[in-house]
DNA sequence: CAGAATCCCAAATGATACTG
DNA sequence: CAGTATCATTTGGGATTCTG
């Protein structure tokens, strides 16, 4: 049987030196912020390299900082490549990391579970 | 070859009335915030019913307040479901649905996911 | 063009005290 | 016990301006 999934809380892990939190928890962190997903997802989809400024378009209205932010993190991440040409007007562009493609089926099965459910939740969002 | 899940952004989805947002962004959002998948998982774990207390120390340090909280919009939702004792002093139970049961294959993905591929992410979280 | 730097506001969360 | 109420702090994110 397959072990259990041990759930670890943000909680100091008292006796032992490490954090090692729960995986699900870090895969939320990892995804979570208004605009991972759409600009993660955006990029699995495009496959190649794309322009900075493209990506802004696909993903607007998106602001500069946030979209430079987020690209960053998945960058250190390694989910994102990031090519600079040494042009002028400077180039950069960007692209879809084996590891992030690699989360397309994950990312395929959450919104599965959302079609699959969605209806079912009642009281969705009430933004405004 | 599956269809393609159409991304939408959080943009205005000009043309039609509905947001209709991306089913990946709106999962991301439900198990977003910081106590979510904790709670979650220990209710999805336990399978039966919990009182307040107990909950509370099982995924300590969490505050009463944000328990209470997250609670109520798992409650709304769907997904955990709230049973009042009218006894002296006063006892809650908390437990997971149907419905909240059902995402355990899909959290276990995720947490699948993270274990194979975590160690690969540089840079997880240097909170401190 | 692709950003960095600032300023600002709203939302999320924590701490603490109080109550039926 | 299981909350509610209030206050303070932190974090997320948008708007705007500047620059190589």
């Amino acid at each position: 049987m397959p072990m259990n999934p041990e759930i670890r809380t943000p909680a100091k892990a008292a006796s032992d030196g490490l954090p090692a939190p729960c995986p699900m928890v870090s895969f939320v962190k990892l995804v979570s912020g208004k605009w991972a997903i759409p600009i993660l997802y955006r990029l699995i989809i495009i496959g190649g390299a794309v322009r900075f400024s493209e990506l802004q378009r696909a993903v607007a209205p998106i602001t500069q900082k946030e979209l430079t932010r987020q690209l960053r993190l998945f960058e250190q991440r390694g989910l994102v490549s990031r090519r600079i040409y040494a042009e002028v007007p400077p180039r950069v562009e960007y692209s879809i990391t084996e590891l992030g493609l690699s989360l397309r089926p994950t990312l395929d099965s959450l919104a599965g579970w959302m079609r699959e459910n969605g209806m079912k939740l009642a009281a969705q969002d009430h933004h405004d």
